[in-house]
DNA sequence: ACCTGAACACCGTTCAAGT
DNA sequence: ACCTGAACACCGTTCAAGT
């Protein structure tokens, strides 16, 4: 009981060596938490640095600004994302049900991420964007697009440009999930909708 | 030339009473021209107050909080995208040119108030988003059904909830402005695919 | 009624210096 | 290589006091 290390200091569970294990990898846990929890309004790179336990230039080694800490936060959440679909994918399935499967997915992290899904999407990371978004970015589009491109094969759907065609597809999903996320349509209400949506989608408005 | 007033101190071009005209409109005013130009990043009421020749305690009288300068932005940035999507509806078009022009409104709108938009549909103004705030969105979503609503009864397009068709219209319609607006797709781009888009929604995704 | 000036507690960022 | 402490210039918000 003697010679215990201080309590830990929040997140960390190890006794870290005093030049602190990952600091980059904890910097990134406790501001998501914080952006979940608080918004990013109240997310402050000194208050950051105390919860992790460090000073408050530390965080400066690790991101060369406030930016650079939400593009990396972003990065993840894509790439969180790109493999949440991935799993969710079953290209066993027929068209409909694998494209409402692939919907619920992306409403579902939509809804447990709102605020995340609101960064990753903000209209900040403009002159580079800095490649590894992008790339996860296409990666997500890209699972889409495959779920469209063996719909064609099967003759499930018409055919055309598959860009095109993900393009309507994709542009339905996130403005649903869109309007979920930032509160215009409750949760409950969104799921329900998706299956009349994509119904929609695949049959069209045109009476007959 | 003795007794000119000091120049003139940006946006106010009549001598001022002494006690500013209309505080409140020169600050949101001044606010946009800052957003538009800088982002929400960059937009701080001290600077506003600067930019707009008061102290920097003024803004205070005005609005309650920062988030209440934001609020008021939207607010307005709703009410001005309501009335261009009015301006933009001819009812004696059938559904489909009616719709397109629609589509075509709101995608302008987006293209050209990129951050306004991104603001409006923060996720910030949770409690009680203002009341005004979501008046001015029910009136474009109320836009958006009448034009469904008003084809339903040409029999232009299949019967159901009204609702649920314009969730359909509206979140394909979103998701494009969206992409547009935070630059993963370029204006002409979107431009030139709301045609197509449109197209699939009434015919659908299913051969024949 | 509306605005100012000073004050307070907080930021982000930089940079010499420490380990 | 990584972190600290002090310093700088900036915030948002409040509140007595001025007009």
């Amino acid at each position: 009981m003697t010679s215990m290390p201080k309590p830990e200091t929040r997140e960390i569970r190890e006794t870290r060596p005093y030049h602190h294990g990952d600091l980059r990898t904890a910097l990134l846990a406790s501001a998501e938490r914080t952006l979940r929890e608080k918004g990013v309004t109240s997310l402050s790179l000194r208050e950051l640095a105390r919860d992790v336990g460090v000073s408050h230039a530390a965080p400066g080694r690790h991101f060369k600004d406030k930016q650079a800490l939400l593009n990396a936060l972003a990065e993840t959440g894509f790439e969180r994302m790109a493999e949440a679909l991935e799993a969710a994918d079953d290209p066993a399935l027929p068209f409909q049900p694998r494209l409402t499967s692939f919907a619920r997915a992306y409403l579902g992290f939509a809804i447990n991420n709102a605020e995340l899904l609101e960064l990753m999407y903000a209209r900040k990371h403009e002159p580079d964007a800095s490649e590894q978004m992008t790339a996860a970015l296409d990666r997500t589009v890209g699972s889409l697009e495959r779920v469209i491109g063996a719909a064609q094969q099967q003759n499930e759907i018409i055919a055309g440009d598959p860009a095109q065609l993900t393009l309507t597809v994709g542009a339905a999903l996130h403005g649903l999930a869109a309007f979920t996320a930032n509160g215009i349509y409750a949760p409950d209400a969104a799921l329900d909708a998706v299956e009349e949506l994509i119904h929609q989608l695949l049959h069209g408005l045109k009476p007959r």
